[in-house]
DNA sequence: CAAAATGCTTGGAGGACTACAACTATCGGA
DNA sequence: TCCGATAGTTGTAGTCCTCCAAGCATTTTG
């Protein structure tokens, strides 16, 4: 990929890696709180990463090691936790009867959506910059979304 | 704390939780990768956690265990293992012969400015943002520093 | 259809992380 | 000086996380 050149570069790549830089001290700095958050739950940090993954749509097994980048047998340890608890759920594959969708139950929603609030709690220093500013700030990091792209390629020859 | 009436505030705290939200994302998105990087270099996340934490200025074990708020013992097994890699040291205190200052060694320097650069890599978006933003970005996460200065009213009793 | 590939689970194993309890050495104040 | 508080280590223990190898069921490919 062929970067244009442009003077104001420089500055501004530094000035993107400190601000980086910051928003990763300050995520952390602050973890043991979230985790303690998770852990009066009875959730690990898995767990929660789990439940994010899995509340907006429900995920076959498969999905779930991909985007993780981990053993699929991982990902049965995970699923297998949350279903003793009663918070997650295998159902059947609509097409693929030998791919489970993992979904969350009603208990699994209902913890997830009151831990969630928590769980993302931004810095009040967040609310000195403008409403247009923090939009701005919401779309540049999620102009590239889930690892450049390169997670196709991972996966054994797709074709 | 009371907070002044402003017509504004719910859609900027609704803003700032979003684009959050989106930040939280992309590093839960990337850890994997991150990690990896890690592992390539024989680093656990913790490993890297404890170089951040001492490369700026030696640090006793105690004031770690204080910072991540985990047992004295826990710090122990952490600075063990750096130790017995050769990138950290354990120093005498200057002042208090019971305590210890965990110090990088030249190989740990080395070693953690080599991988500094990969771990806090910013997503490529942020670049869309003005120079003058990035800087306020980092100036408003900035404020709100390590545990909203909660961490010493936690230590037992401080007089 | 037969063979290869895929989705998932189970068993085995090991490392990382963590806390608690007990212990030593040192500090600091009455 | 003596005693309570503090810094750190060691031993113990348990959970979590992770992978690999093996195996079953099913799907896809030649």
């Amino acid at each position: 990929m062929v970067v244009p050149y442009d003077p104001d570069m420089a500055g501004k790549e530094r000035a993107a890696r400190e601000a980086w830089r910051a928003i990763f001290d300050f995520i952390v700095a602050t973890s043991a709180e979230r985790n303690a958050t998770l852990g009066r739950a009875g959730l690990t940090p898995n767990d929660a990463r789990t439940l994010a993954s899995i509340a907006p749509i429900p995920r076959s097994m498969r999905s779930l090691a991909d985007e993780w980048r981990c053993d699929a047998s991982t990902v049965t340890w995970m699923v297998d936790r949350l279903e003793a608890r009663g918070l997650a759920q295998r159902r059947p594959h609509p097409s693929d009867r030998r791919s489970r969708l993992v979904a969350l139950t009603p208990a699994g929603h209902k913890l997830w959506s009151r831990i969630e609030r928590a769980a993302y709690q931004p810095p009040r220093g967040l609310l000195a910059l403008s409403e247009a500013d923090l939009r701005a700030l919401r779309g540049a990091v999620m102009n590239l979304p889930r690892g450049s792209g390169r997670k196709v390629l991972e996966r054994r020859k797709v074709r």
